[in-house]
RNA sequence: GCCGGAGUGGCGGAAUGGCAGACGCGGCGGACUCAAAAUCCGUUGCCCGCAAGGGCGUGUGGGUUCAAGUCCCACCUCCGGCACCA
């Protein structure tokens, strides 16, 4: 075995390891701890793609550090394998998502294991797994079982939730539908986006312009049930005890602009009957006074939100939302026909539309007026869809001088602006818009108030009249939790049916003991005629049962693909537990996960889902820690490799790439054809043509999909593994290279042929590996590089740390090298980090211009003599002025002339 | 539009305010070889110069400092995310 064979070692070694079970890792720790997690794969059917290996190698080589340390390390891996692929494709073939889905779990293990990561294969688990399921559905029980309690700030049993005398009076039906209403996990009446040519229920992100995004059939909006969860009754705390985690800054900024927190007030408007306003105003103003604000505004009242309340005096109009419950009460008859077509177009938009597409603002006169509770006069009603009907209270007050929402909508229906707000410039240009803080005008008992200073003051005399109160909101939504699929895992849920077989509303939990409801046996994956998920069609020995004298169908519903990931860090300390969902002694000696590694896309969405679970499960006792994640890093992504792209016009002749028009085609260049002539790179053989230069996502369709399989082949694992490490900052997005590969394997060969006499034909040892003691220099270079590289791996910095190790590598090539130990990390001897001398650069008028050798003590006036007494140094100083000297020791010396 | 991140040789990148370009790729020259591959050695930011040497240089323009890739201000380009949240 002469040279350098990876294919031969690392089969070995892997199979060694599976064999005595290198990396198990004991149930608790001892001494300290690591938990070392990456976010775990989906298992699709391409197989893993080299983005995987970048943060996995991360933390096995954090993992396998650690170990060498002396930690108690926790490395496990998983695969989060429900989602909608395999649904998609058991629709197209026929085949079981969970036949596909093992299969594609089989192909990633095997990949997994030939890429030689660490992880303790004991723990390996699938979301989709029965006696995973079961606990993913115990815990959505804990989250039925649990209501917040907005004093004490936490969720609580739902059997301490206190019940009003009013609802007690009204009976047991009353009571468990009081109590279904506060619950963490809840049903409600939310619009799905449902396309009757697909059949199919679809995401936001499925509909473009009001059509489906595969097919172009239409899609309508129409009311569905649905289980939500109750996230934003833990809004703030997930705001603020991001604080505390040692994540990327971006990261924590993300999910807490997600969380979108606001503070304002509330304010109602008087809606008035049609004849009579005056005096019912004044009626509504007295009994506001006497009742105080409501929890709940009346038919009397349209109530608005705002985080400007210094603005009451601009309002011009009012907003509210097409869904808003007062629609129908506002609109007048002659503007019925109107506002009903309105409203029809409004709810055929989906959210994305409405949103994103819909710049030009539109809307409708209701044809009413409510009375501004200050001014008392009348406002004019708007329907528009700009305002959304799930944030605030779904309408607003309208200040067009001082929102340029607002501003635009009144420039486009021609109403009034007024302003109510002066720059601290001075007074502004009338009919401008001016967002900022300032000085209050025409405001009648107010003007002349700062913004900050009138906000509190009205504040206060509106919560006095029972006008208005100060309010919170989050533009975090609840979250949709029902998916209308079956590759997901089923609710633990029974609905009560009436004899005649309808459901009675009432429903009840599956019992724990009866934990997990696994899925039933389909052969039909097809959409059908109804948004009724595919469970609505199973067996009727599954869809019925029967308890305690009362016809039960389950609920077909499914859970969406985040469920499984909000929890698998805690079962991977305990997979095998079948008594509870994770042992509290286990829990307490492993938890939190002290690094958890993956890709930027889950920077919202699974992180908040995940800390949101936890914090339930925190309140009600089941895990000892407020947050699962310590420290977090996201690896960048890896593009595919740079690309030279030329543009052909119509004729056949090139177009230089910034004059390409469209349809120019664009066409690839070879690397050798180009060349780069000032900013850009042209051809070679035409320089007036440009060429655009650039690496592209890796994609099927663009064919640059490096396959990891294929580079293993090629190079062996630890070349991928260390290219991957080498080619940049973790965090930071980089091409891939081939050529890049070729040269860390070439680092690889270097140091197998220091040790190994390639040209033996049996293994043996080079001829310059020996015995002697290693010299002053040598001691000084390992010990440096030991140093370097425990610094650098601490730090996350592996690309420096492998550089270091190759000029280590590089200085021992004509030398022996050092005995290379698996056993225990290295530790350094201080005393070979320092030298007896040093190299001191030395610049005059900041320039270099000399350098000179100093003992490694040697203090600023000794570096100052040296310096001057340099023969170079000493002519370009003579006859010139000194007018100050810097000397740094150990860095340089600067002399400054006058 | 708003919010992040990044702009350094032909390429990926390195640099507690203190010698810009470590390390690797690629290029060039050489050794070995009949030859090639592999390997090894040297060289490689740009410009001027036979050389010694000198000048310029971290997206652009300004500033702070004895000293700026690094700090401050303004701008440009690219990448990513969010997008009427009142």
């Amino acid at each position: 075995m002469p040279r350098y064979q990876p294919s031969r070692i690392e089969p070995k070694w892997q199979a060694w390891w599976e064999e005595h079970d290198t990396f198990a890792t004991p149930r608790l720790p001892t001494g300290r701890k690591r938990y070392v997690l990456d976010m775990f794969p989906y298992p699709s059917g391409d197989g893993l793609h080299v983005g995987h290996p970048e943060g996995y190698t991360a933390t096995d080589i954090v993992s396998r550090f650690e170990r060498m340390r002396g930690t108690s390390v926790m490395h496990p891996m998983g695969f989060d394998a429900f989602g909608l692929p395999a649904e998609e494709h058991a629709i197209r073939t026929g085949t079981p998502p969970r036949e596909s889905t093992e299969r594609n779990i089989a192909t990633f293990t095997r990949q997994l294991k030939m890429l030689g990561f660490s992880y303790d294969w004991n723990r390996v688990l699938a979301t989709t797994d029965p006696g995973y399921v079961r606990w993913t559905q115990w815990i959505f029980l804990v989250l039925f079982d649990t209501w917040f309690d907005p004093v004490a700030q936490k969720g609580r049993p739902i059997a301490a939730l206190p019940i009003p005398a009013a609802v007690a009076a009204r009976g047991a039906d009353a009571v468990a539908r009081y109590r279904d209403e506060h619950r963490l996990a809840y049903q409600s009446e939310a619009p799905v986006n449902w396309c009757p040519a697909l059949g199919t229920v679809l995401a936001n992100e499925e509909v473009i312009g009001g059509v489906s995004e595969r097919g172009g059939h239409p899609v309508v909006r129409i009311p569905l049930r649905q289980w939500m969860l109750r996230i934003t009754a833990y809004a703030d705390r997930l705001e603020r005890e991001l604080e505390g985690l040692d994540w990327p800054a971006s990261i924590k900024k993300l999910q807490s602009d997600w969380i979108g927190r606001s503070t304002g007030a509330e304010v109602d408007f008087f809606v008035p009957p049609t004849a009579g306003a005056d005096a019912a105003f004044a009626a509504w103003q007295t009994a506001r006074k006497q009742t105080g604000f409501p929890t709940q505004p009346g038919p009397d009242a349209l109530r608005v939100y705002t985080t400007r309340p210094d603005t009451l005096y601009g309002v011009t109009f009012m907003v509210v939302a097409p869904e808003h419950p007062l629609v129908d009460t506002l609109t007048t008859p002659a503007q019925r026909a109107e506002i009903a077509a309105y409203r029809e177009a409004a709810a055929r938009k989906s959210d994305l539309d409405r949103t994103d597409l819909a710049r030009e603002k539109t809307g409708v006169f209701t044809g009413s007026h409510v009375i501004h509770p200050l001014s008392g006069r009348p406002v004019p009603v708007w329907v528009a869809d700009y305002v959304l009907a799930t944030y605030g209270t779904g309408a607003i007050m309208a200040v067009p001088a001082h929102d340029d929402r607002d501003f635009e909508f009144a420039g486009t229906f021609g109403i009034d602006v007024v302003t109510v707000v002066e720059p601290a410039a001075g007074p502004a240009k009338p009919d401008t818009l001016f967002t900022g803080d300032g000085r209050a005008v025409n405001s009648g008992p107010y003007t002349g108030l700062g913004t900050r200073e009138f906000i509190a003051r009205v504040g206060g005399d509106l919560a006095a009249a029972g006008l208005g109160r100060p309010a919170v909101n989050y533009k975090l939504r609840d979250w949709l939790f029902s998916r209308q699929r079956f590759w997901g895992e089923p609710f633990p849920i029974l609905h009560e049916l009436d004899a005649a077989g309808h459901p009675t509303g009432a429903i009840r939990a599956v019992p724990e003991a009866e934990l997990p409801v696994n899925l039933p046996l389909l052969t039909d994956f097809k959409p059908g005629d109804t948004p009724d998920p595919p469970l609505s069609r199973a067996p009727a020995d599954w869809l019925y049962v029967d308890r305690d004298g009362k016809r039960y169908r389950r609920e077909t519903n499914t859970m969406p693909q985040w469920a499984g990931s909000c929890w698998y860090y805690l079962r991977f300390l305990d997979p095998g537990n079948d008594g509870r969902f994770i042992d509290p002694a286990v829990e307490q000696a492993w938890m939190p996960v002290d690094l958890y590694i993956g890709g930027a896309e889950h920077a919202v969405l699974h992180l908040l889902y995940s800390r949101f679970w936890h914090k339930v499960l925190y309140d009600r006792g089941h895990v000892s820690c407020p947050e699962p994640f310590g420290r977090l890093v996201n690896q960048g992504m890896i593009l595919g490799e740079m690309e030279f792209t030329g543009y052909r016009s119509s004729k056949g002749g090139w177009v230089s790439a910034e004059k390409r028009q469209e349809g120019d085609v664009a066409a690839k260049i070879p690397a050798d054809q180009v060349e780069k002539q000032g900013e850009h790179f042209v051809l070679r053989d035409a320089p007036q043509i440009r060429v655009e230069s650039r690496a592209y996502k890796m994609s099927k369709s663009r064919g640059n999909v490096v396959n990891p399989d294929q580079v293993v082949r090629d190079f062996g694992a630890d070349s991928l593994r260390l290219y991957e490490m080498f080619m940049g900052p973790l965090e930071a997005t980089k091409p891939w290279s081939t050529t890049g590969v070729s040269g860390v394997r070439g680092f690889l060969d270097r140091c197998w042929r220091l040790v190994v006499d390639e040209r033996a034909d049996e293994l043996t040892l080079a001829p310059q590996v020996c015995a002697d003691p290693p010299t002053d220099a040598q001691l000084r270079e390992i010990n440096r590089c030991i140093d370097k590289v425990t610094r650098d791996i601490e730090a996350l910095s592996f690309n420096t740390a492998i550089a270091r190790m190759m000029e280590f590598v590089n200085f021992c090539t004509p030398l022996r090298p050092a005995p290379v130990s698996l056993a225990a990390w290295p530790t350094v001897e201080p005393q070979w980090l320092v030298d007896d001398t040093v190299e001191i650069p030395v610049q005059i008028q900041g320039k270099l211009r000399g350098r000179v050798v100093v003992p490694a003590g040697a203090d600023a006036a000794a570096l100052e003599a040296a310096a001057a007494a340099d023969p170079k140094i000493a002519e370009l100083l003579a006859g010139k002025r000194i007018v100050k000297v810097v000397a740094v020791p150990g860095r340089l010396v600067n002399f400054v002339l006058g």
